[in-house]
RNA sequence: CGGGGCGUGGCGCAGCCUGGUAGCGCACCUGCUUUGGGAGCAGGGGGUCGCCGGUUCAAAUCCGGCCGCCCCGACCA
């Protein structure tokens, strides 16, 4: 590709509103623009890394026989009415001119459930892996970052439809392995870590993040254990409570309403304290939650351990069923409690928590000899908690794949079902697994760029190389880079010419700003050197230039097969 | 949905408080010079100042409403 005819809009200044790395430096670079929130046009660079991964996609699934199809966008929402679906927020619905209703898919289990509840009769047509390249819409409630988190975006979108659970674990497996040597080949940092499976049930899920300051979520590392921190589960390190007593004894603290406080007033670490955290389920019931003072409440979790939905309980719910917020406690109130693991592990005596009345607390106090609880994991795990004898940390992360072992839920509610060997009719077990190629792509720009732009991973730079030609129009060094870019095209060399009548100053910088993984320049000192001048992207290292007297092509993929 | 901020040429911004010919840098066009790290000189083109309404002799500027976009939080099968 020539550069002079190619539509690359680099630009010197970030856009004002840009906070991410991959936002700035996509914008920056050419490859992307904003048409509204959370709409983005890929230009032709960015798209053609884009392309890259979608190739690398493709050769994966079909290595697992995966079979690809492409369902449309649009789509009625009498389909999506069947499993209840059609009333989440994030579906987008409208109606055309009759006044049909439809919805834009956010994933396709509705359709694709429907085609193999019309197209599978016998467990001889089972297992079948589907899979598709194709738009999501989701009217999400906060587009950011870009092309990290957009409205519309290409999902790779794949379908497991099996006997049984044994059948779905083989497939669950698969795609294991297709996904690990996917994120591998686009030269990604990953980690696979377990996941909660949501609101939608299914007996198991993973996501693949990628570790990248402007990620959205957090996951917990230790040698050999990554989870998303909504789901994670760690040792703590012990608290230190005070001196057990009889029983509990009441302390002044007057105006201590937050666990810094009641510790400095009282000179013992927050870690001796007890958090009371008050929730209404979903039931209406009221139920304490009681991490330690240290420690916060994961919200997901508590939620895992009441088997229903909650919200925090308000100031007046929660001055009737305790006492006045900032002083409460579960001791004497008869409310169910729900202790965090890390205190009732722990155990003992000598815990502090609010007494249930304006300005005091109580000391001394110990679980089930003051008051009744449940130990549950409810808590958050924190940076330097065991697991496995290792030390826990956390890491930003962008997701950037999962997969999801979904069982019957949608073939029973499309009625995909099958005859079994038997003639039992049986609901077909589906698994459902995603990767959306342009968080790829944002991941690789952030987890690979320095002050002077993106450093691509060699597999989905846009082009592998850039050549650079120097000289003016109609000089030696102009007609040495124009044979040398002839020679790399002929010889099937990915390569970018930047052919343009432009100082060297702007060709070198916008070489650093798009990345290719490695930069050739033809000018003055390379004619008298008889050799092209070889850069690495990567920490701009200077490379063995190839001869150009001859065989130069060859020279190039020796130089690249070097290169990340 | 709650909080904060911003809409002036392709990009980055000033002007608004205190109403009176719409400006700056970069980019762009023409000519000449220049060519190994974002060149110089000369000339030139491009903006209903987000939209609608109000106040006024006069609105980018003041007032009201709406729309759009960004950030933080909530949310995120």
């Amino acid at each position: 590709m020539r550069m002079s005819q190619l539509m690359l809009p680099t630009e010197r200044d970030a856009p004002a509103d840009a906070q991410a790395l991959s936002h700035v430096l996509g914008v920056r670079a050419g490859l992307v623009r904003q048409l509204g929130a959370g709409l983005w046009t890929w230009l032709p660079a960015g798209w053609r890394a884009h392309q890259r991964v979608t190739v690398i996609i493709r050769e994966e699934m079909d290595a697992i026989g995966a079979q690809e199809l492409l369902m449309p966008v649009l789509q009625p929402r009498d389909l999506w009415a069947k499993t209840g679906r059609d009333t989440i927020e994030e579906v987008f619905r409208l109606s055309d001119r009759r006044d049909s209703e439809l919805v834009l898919a956010m994933t396709h289990e509705e359709p694709v459930t429907f085609h193999v509840s019309q197209v599978v009769r016998s467990y001889r047509d089972l297992p079948l892996i589907l899979y598709q390249l194709q738009t999501k819409a989701r009217d999400e409630p906060r587009p950011r970052a870009g092309v990290l988190r957009t409205r519309e975006f290409v999902m790779k979108d794949s379908y497991s439809f099996d006997r049984d659970e044994a059948g779905l674990e083989e497939s669950y497996e698969k795609h294991i392995g297709a996904y690990d040597r996917i994120y591998d080949r686009c030269g990604l940092e990953w980690y696979r870590v377990d996941s909660g499976v949501g609101m939608m049930g299914g007996s198991g899920a993973h996501e693949y993040m990628a570790p990248c300051p402007a990620g959205e979520d957090e996951i917990a590392l230790a040698p050999g254990y990554a989870a998303n921190v909504e789901v994670a589960t760690a040792q703590a390190a012990p608290a230190t409570p005070g001196a057990p007593l009889d029983a509990p004894a009441e302390v002044e603290t007057p105006g201590a309403t937050d666990i810094e406080t009641v510790a400095g007033v009282l000179s013992v670490s927050p870690d001796a304290l007890l958090k009371a955290f008050p929730v209404v389920t979903d039931a209406g019931e009221f139920v304490v939650a009681i991490v330690r003072g240290d420690h916060r409440v994961n919200e997901g979790k508590l939620e895992i351990a009441l088997g229903e939905r909650c919200r925090p309980a308000t100031e007046e719910e929660i001055a009737s069923q305790l006492g006045p917020p900032g002083y409460v406690g579960p001791v004497g109130t008869g409310a169910r409690v729900l202790l965090d693991e890390a205190v009732a592990v722990q155990g003992g005596g000598g815990w502090i928590c609010g007494a249930n009345r304006e300005g005091f607390h109580l000391q001394g106090v110990e679980p089930g000899r003051d008051f009744d609880f449940e130990a549950v994991d409810i808590r958050r795990v924190e940076a330097g908690d065991r697991v496995a004898g290792g030390e826990i940390r956390l890491e930003p992360a962008i997701e950037v794949g999962n997969i999801f072992k979904l069982g019957t839920r949608y073939s029973e509610a499309l009625g995909a079902t099958f005859l079994d060997e038997e003639g039992v009719e049986r609901p077909i077990v589906m698994g459902s697994y995603g990767i959306g190629p342009a968080r790829i792509v944002a991941a690789a720009i952030e987890q690979n760029a320095d002050e002077n732009g993106i450093a691509w991973p060699k597999a989905i730079a846009p082009w592998e190389v850039e050549l650079v030609g120097l000289g003016k129009p109609g000089s030696d060094e102009q007609a040495a880079a124009e044979r040398l870019y002839a020679e790399l095209q002929a010889a099937g060399v990915s390569v970018l010419y930047d052919d343009r009548d432009a100082g060297p100053g702007e060709k070198f910088t916008d070489a650093e700003l798009l990345g290719c993984p490695l930069r050739l320049t033809v000018g003055r000192k390379s004619l008298e050197s008889g050799q092209a001048e070889a850069q690495g992207r990567r920490g701009l290292v200077a490379l063995e230039g190839p001869d150009l007297a001859g065989g130069t092509a060859a020279a190039v993929a020796a130089l690249l097969d070097g290169l990340p």
